[in-house]
DNA sequence: GAAGATAACCCTAACGGTTAGGGTTTAACA
DNA sequence: TGTTAAACCCTAACCGTTAGGGTTATCTTC
């Protein structure tokens, strides 16, 4: 996004790009429990602890792309225009999350994602993670005088509902159908 | 529950429960992550291979309980007095199973599982198959004549309901507060 | 009761992700 | 220009986990 200036913050992000594309073009080619981090390593030339400084664990380096998920879905909801309710706003950010990951060129991750337990459960905590950041932007929202419970249930729900899309025959169609039933949740929790 | 028969099976069964009773009592003393795998087994005396023979890995040793959780979640759907309406009945299983899981001498466990990224991650993964199967549950029943992706969503909130009030100041009243928004979700998406 | 069959267990060695420790280069900057 | 510190390297290890192959105790069948 931001344009590093120095050298150094260039050489650092050229390495770091060149460990990623190196490992995921891997997985796709040989699976990735087929594929070792030392394999990772010695094809991009660098060394093991490179890439542990650069990525917190193998899993990571398959997600490497999705850091502005929780971003964008707290500023879905901080940055809305003033008086816009919150379901319309939080529905149509991730209907917009959804397309981008079941988008074309996402499906050989998405399979390889859900071929292996270990980036599935890596997944689900990442969710956990999001849903924490947005109960939280919820609960901090002045036009929303609601409990702490009820953000943090619609906040989960919210979650629920992209990762069952996600994994849906029809992605929109569950997107919508899922928050037909967070917008009743919501509204039942009306002070 | 059953009680086993021959010698055999009881002997099985001791060396099952002496490792789990053995491993819970280090982590506790010493903290889940100051303990390892070939310290239980010692502790135990037991082979490491025996420690996995019994249980599929560290972290499961933290919730050898918790096996009944699924049958509990569906029984109480598929056994539920004809005619009962689906959400309290619902409700009042997970009700319990929260009381379950905050009764008093749970507090350090729980304790010890929130300060593990490991076992907090492993009991996300078990929630989601908890969800799986109860949202298998809910679209096998003749009475309730929803969607894939209505019973897929109301699974995965009573999961949230459950998780939420485990970490929750008051568990009663987060169940009952997450319970009135899953009924009205649910209502929404009658037919 | 003796003779297999096999379940439960043991040991050793290894694999793969991950980290500690400590050294070398090189960009940044005073 | 010299100093500092970031980025990187190597080696060796830790830890969870598994494979391979052996020993003992229980079960079963005759």
């Amino acid at each position: 996004m931001t344009e590093p200036s120095g050298r150094r913050e260039r050489k650092k992000a050229a390495t770091r790009q060149k460990i990623a594309d190196t490992a995921l073009r891997l997985f796709l080619e040989r699976g990735y429990d087929a594929v070792g981090i030392r394999d990772v390593a010695a094809e991009a030339d660098v060394a093991v602890t490179t890439v542990f400084a650069h990525f917190a664990s193998k899993e990571a380096l398959v997600f490497e792309r999705d850091q502005d998920f929780e971003q964008r879905l707290t500023r879905a909801v901080t940055d809305r225009p003033a008086h816009e309710p919150l379901i319309p706003a939080l529905h149509r950010e991730i209907q917009a999350l959804v397309r981008h990951c079941t988008a074309e060129g996402s499906t050989p991750v998405r399979r390889m994602i859900e071929g292996s337990p270990a980036l599935r459960e890596y997944e689900e905590s990442m969710s956990l993670r999001h849903a924490h950041a947005l109960a939280a932007a919820l609960a901090a929202d002045p036009h929303l005088c609601r409990s702490a419970t009820a953000c943090r249930a619609t906040a989960r729900f919210a979650i629920d509902a992209y990762a069952l899309a996600c994994r849906a025959d029809d992605p929109g169609a569950t997107v919508d159908e899922v928050f037909r039933m967070i917008e009743a949740a919501w509204e039942a929790t009306a002070p």
